[in-house]
DNA sequence: TTGTATGCGTTATCAG
DNA sequence: CTGATAACGCATACAA
């Protein structure tokens, strides 16, 4: 490995004046910087990163921690995250599973941003404590070193459940996350604040996991209790597109007999036909405000806690019950209801 | 930051002790080594990464680079070779862009797994002939410190035209993808190969980038030109989708018309309908292979180059040309065909 | 068994 | 403008 001990020696002056010239100082001659860079060059010399991080105690990197590496949803949040960080230096590294947890306390990054089931919050308050700078996705924390962008799961569940009733639906499955998941808590919470206010809705919940296999097995009990239309909300797209690929082998269909309501607007929530009625944010923004408070953390700037507001997307796999009825006998208008 | 220095003035030893107590070294007392341990503990110290990495010339980190974070093929490629490196005592993490390239040179990482358009194969022969340890998931590059682990895209495309032939198609369609891609490059050989063995198959070629935007422009294509039932080979999955989408819009069927038939068995296949017939392999072992090889590499044992092999899984996308035409009369027997 | 001393490759603070 | 020199935190050969 060449350092800029070889360089020194090539060219004759001593390390401090190749790291001076090498790092654009102008306090070395313009001829001795550019022989300098020449030997470099030449040399194919490449600073190395440990000493680089060792010396300043920053390494310009800046990790993200997802619970696995199979979700759907992370395409467009990493490529907000990494466009932000390099804009201003930093480059970014995706880890998962316990044994990357190192990588913060250990200072291989400057700072986290994490979406992150295997780190518990006690663990992250822990690190915040010793000075290291976060940001959660996935949960609520205080403390002055961690900053939250949370996606405003409480409005999207409200739309997605009114939504629901005012098609006229009287009798509603929510079909839930894991028990750990925080943004399954807040849905919940809000389901049950709509139907606090709709006394003549009937609701009940179905115990999920965020996988499709979960949106299968609540389509089957739904199958067998079947009476009337029902409308179902799954805490997320890819609960509702299992439901949905469920549906597909049984008598019932959705957006007729069964109104099919998800949360994420995945790519896939597009191709499933009837489309899928969703709720949809800007990944993408997710990601690069994420990454825009972490720098301004790192920075010592104050920041304030966001949110990442949400809308509904429609498809056709929720119909009005008034209007459809009529409409099955003149033809089928699936997709584009709205 | 609490450092080794610490420890040992607060335990009345000398540094040296500490790290061996740190180390687990037999050459320090039970007693000594217990209370180091309960001070490091109480002290909250963690093991500085870039000192350790700077002293030991090793990370322990392998790094995997790709094109981009949107891709569908990623997660259980990340999957298997983030299981490998770990029982193997390295952490994985995911690098995108030409900014992250660094890490290889500047030593962050001890080895590279490359599935990323943006290395010219140039600078990985650079970085290889400075002992840099490579495996490459997208190229074929022979040198010392690189090992291939390639899909057998030969194989894959010859299964695919094939079959497409068999069905009695005489009428192919072949997508391809970008310029650069060396996948695309050699499907086509075999695709080439498969046709000059067939002189009474007509062939065509319509120029790709991978994207779904051009499985649409294709589309449009195939529908101007339609006359009779065609076969459409998409040198991936992503454009079949996106064409089987246009032409859902059209007056031509999937697996009637225009038969349809990708490459890469991504999960979106198993969710558009009529099932698309592709080219599937293990992503899982194709992910979990290259991470054996880089480790085998990095600890100087002698690899070869890998190939994971590819088989055709079906669907209602292509249909077979005699044994339609009767069925159509009868009733819609999509899907399952296989 | 423990301590001393050195160096990994950089950056940065001083003198000159 | 340039050169010694001292850290950064750790591992380890060698001494004691």
């Amino acid at each position: 490995m060449v350092s800029i001990k070889d360089i020194a020696k090539k060219a004759g002056v001593s390390i401090s004046t190749v790291s001076y010239a090498l790092n654009g100082s102008n306090k070395v001659t313009d001829e001795t910087s550019s022989k300098i860079l020449a030997i470099a060059k030449e040399l194919n010399y490449v600073p190395n990163a440990a000493a680089r991080t060792l010396k300043k105690r920053e390494s310009k990197i800046v990790g993200v921690f997802l619970t696995d590496f199979s979700g759907d949803v992370y395409g467009d949040l990493l490529t907000g995250m990494k466009a932000v960080c390099n804009t201003q230096g930093y480059d970014l590294i995706v880890c998962s599973g316990r044994q990357s947890h190192r990588m913060l306390p250990e200072r291989m990054i400057d700072g986290a941003i994490i979406l992150d089931q295997t780190f518990a919050s006690e663990e992250l308050l822990q690190y915040a404590d010793r000075g290291h700078k976060i940001v959660v996705l996935d949960r609520e924390l205080d403390h002055m070193n961690i900053n939250q962008v949370l996606l405003d799961n409480k409005a999207g569940a409200t739309l997605a459940m009114e939504h629901l009733i005012e098609q006229g639906l009287t009798k509603i499955y929510v079909v839930t996350g894991p028990e750990g998941s925080f943004d399954s808590v807040q849905r919940m919470k809000a389901v049950r604040q709509v139907t606090e206010r709709e006394p003549n809705v009937e609701w009940m919940v179905i115990t999920g996991d965020f996988e499709k296999s979960s949106g299968e097995m609540a389509a089957n009990q739904i199958i067998q209790e079947y009476t009337s239309p029902v409308g179902v909300f799954c805490l997320n797209d890819e609960m509702a597109i299992g439901l949905c690929n469920r549906l597909a082998s049984s008598e019932l269909q959705v957006g007729q007999d069964i109104h099919v309501i998800g949360f994420d607007n995945i790519e896939l929530s597009s191709y499933v036909s009837p489309r899928l009625v969703t709720v949809d944010y800007s990944k993408r923004k997710w990601g690069s405000l994420a990454a825009e408070q972490l720098i301004k953390l790192m920075a010592g700037e104050p920041v304030e806690h966001e949110r990442i507001y949400v809308k509904l997307v429609g498809g056709g796999s929720v119909r009005n019950q008034a209007e459809y009825t009529p409409v099955i006998t003149v033809g089928d208008n699936s997709a584009a209801y709205y």
